[in-house]
DNA sequence: CCCACTGTTTTAGG
DNA sequence: GCCTAAAACAGTGG
């Protein structure tokens, strides 16, 4: 499911909802999502209070203090809110229970997400988050910082899409910032000169995304149930066949590097 | 039934 | 270092 929009949507819901709350116990029913040991996840995470839930990429942070919980949805993943008593799903796989009698079920129907624990002083020092490159929607993405990635052979949205380039864009984004900068995904990153109007894209995209409450194309859901709205507003990504709100040229599906890519061949030439 | 596809990331092999 | 394909997994649609 989630890019930056989205998961940045589920970071505020988890603000509110489990900010403050202390675990009483946690449950794993698929051992293989957790890094290393269930009996030391479960031990660390056992009587710690969440102060706060951050963002840094697509990854979601509990702040638990000396510790930090690092949580990737990949491609599925979400967050339940339920009773403590409540029946637990068939793609629940951790359920984190609070001492007020509140539970956070961890759903994902791909089994694809994952946990890991991380000693918050050298938390971004280690993997995952060490590589990561600068946060798109904060003063360090400027056409400076992007501008060293815009060389070599590989495509402009490879490049978009490697964390390492910029944090958080995915799939749908990654297209829809391209259209936005009127760049065809397949250009070449060292014949991309104008690093000011995809920095500008990038944030445009990202932020209107953001207020719209992440995109719903198929199993995206909100902590709350909700589903966003951005999908209203996408200009290429799942158009296939359908005309460019701007020129009405037919929208076209291609790959690139495997992935499913939507872009207006008038608007976004090479 | 079979194949392709899906919002991610990592890894193997050329 | 690059690129591709495949892997982790489950569901859906043609």
């Amino acid at each position: 499911m989630p890019e930056l929009p989205e998961v940045e949507t589920v970071k505020t819901s988890l603000n509110t909802l489990v900010s403050g709350k202390t675990i009483r116990e946690v449950r794993v029913y698929y051992s293989p999502m957790v890094e290393g040991s269930i009996w030391d996840f479960q031990n660390a995470l056992k009587g710690k209070t969440v102060q706060s839930v951050s963002r840094r990429g697509k990854y979601l942070l509990w702040h638990l203090g000396d510790t930090t919980l690092v949580s990737h949805l990949r491609m599925e993943g979400k967050y339940y809110l339920k009773d403590v008593d409540a029946q637990k799903d068939k793609h629940e796989h951790v359920v984190f229970v609070f001492d007020d009698g509140e539970s956070l079920h961890y759903h994902d129907v791909r089994k694809f997400g994952t946990f890991v624990l991380r000693e918050t002083e050298t938390l971004f020092a280690t993997p995952p988050l060490d590589k990561l490159g600068p946060e798109p929607l904060s003063e360090a993405f400027t056409p400076d910082a992007l501008r060293p990635y815009l060389k070599g052979e590989r495509s402009i949205k490879t490049v978009l899409l490697d964390q390492r380039t910029v944090a958080g864009i995915g799939n749908i984004y990654a297209d829809e910032i391209l259209y936005c900068a009127g760049v065809h995904p397949k250009t070449k990153a060292k014949s991309v000169r104008d690093a000011d109007t995809l920095v500008r894209c990038v944030c445009d995209i990202l932020i209107k995304a953001v207020r719209d409450g992440g995109a719903s194309i198929r199993s995206y859901k909100n902590t709350l149930g909700e589903s966003g709205r951005f999908q209203l507003n996408l200009n290429v990504h799942t158009r296939e066949g359908e005309p460019c709100r701007a020129c009405s040229h037919t929208i076209v599906k291609t790959k690139v590097g495997n992935r499913g890519t939507y872009y207006c061949p008038h608007c976004q030439k090479r």
